[in-house]
DNA sequence: GATGAAAAATCTGTGAC
DNA sequence: GTCACAGATTTTTCATC
């Protein structure tokens, strides 16, 4: 499936995403054209999902982040799809994913401060349709580069 | 701290970041000089942190995703530190979050299937240190858009 | 202090080998 | 997989508001 140029050239990638092709290919010590087009037909295979712009809310001004679990009314057929509609409407989520097991749903819900996050909780959280029980956790940070990754 | 030009960048950026600077100038309405300008000074002010190169770990084979939940030894101070740098070195290991109150850390670990999971979970996970407490959901799901985003 | 137009430098994507 | 090249894009400069 992936030869040991894909694996370096996908490392890179993840190393140091905005790099144009060519930096990439000379890290990966291949030309230019080559990572060109393996990366294209990594994309092309859906390996490489895409670019995402990753925006610091917290420099935007959301000091506050909380991830909240729910668990749904599981006699209403329609919860998790009514659930996740809403959700998706509210701004202040900014992620939403879903589980097998006990907890149904968690969303990720951004504010100000403390006093803000109460007033989107109360207004756009406990409004949401079908809830059976609500955790909240709050986040303090995100570690996203593991040292070592499995490719 | 932003003007509305400068909210109109980010959102197209967001929509769509590998566009071309220029595509999203022209989306935004401004020239693409303009467009560059503002998303460099953006990007200095740590507002957009990074491009990111999103990989679809299912397309290359590893189809499990589970988020785990730690809890950590109260009585070891150290057992924080301990826990991050020793989970950073396990290549299976995707995510790290850290959170305020009873729950300590999450982690999402990816890997092939149930069998491959089960060899992970037991030789990587539970040789963490400082464990008090683990809690495991499947990851069926990530919704990652937004329809509305508070900018 | 920010903008737009246009030039210069760089990168992307393609065809031939 | 490499090399060379045309076209597109990024980034700088400079005059202007």
């Amino acid at each position: 499936m992936l030869d040991d140029t894909d694996r370096r050239l996908l490392r890179q990638l993840l190393a140091d995403p905005a790099a144009a092709t060519g930096e990439i290919a000379e890290r990966a010590g291949v030309t230019p054209a080559t990572a060109w087009r393996r990366l294209e037909r990594l994309a092309e295979q859906g390996i490489i999902r895409a670019q995402e712009a990753v925006i610091d809310w917290r420099a935007l001004g959301y000091e506050v982040e909380v991830s909240l679990r729910f668990s749904l009314d599981k006699t209403e057929p329609r919860a998790f799809d009514d659930f996740i509609a809403a959700a998706r409407g509210v701004p202040e989520v900014i992620a939403i994913e879903t589980f097998l097991g006990r907890v149904d749903l968690r969303l990720n819900v951004i504010a100000r401060d403390m006093r803000h996050y109460q007033e989107i909780y109360r207004s756009r959280i406990l409004t949401l349709p079908h809830i059976a029980d609500i955790e909240a956790l709050m986040l303090i940070s995100t570690i996203k580069d593991a040292e070592a990754l499995p490719i």
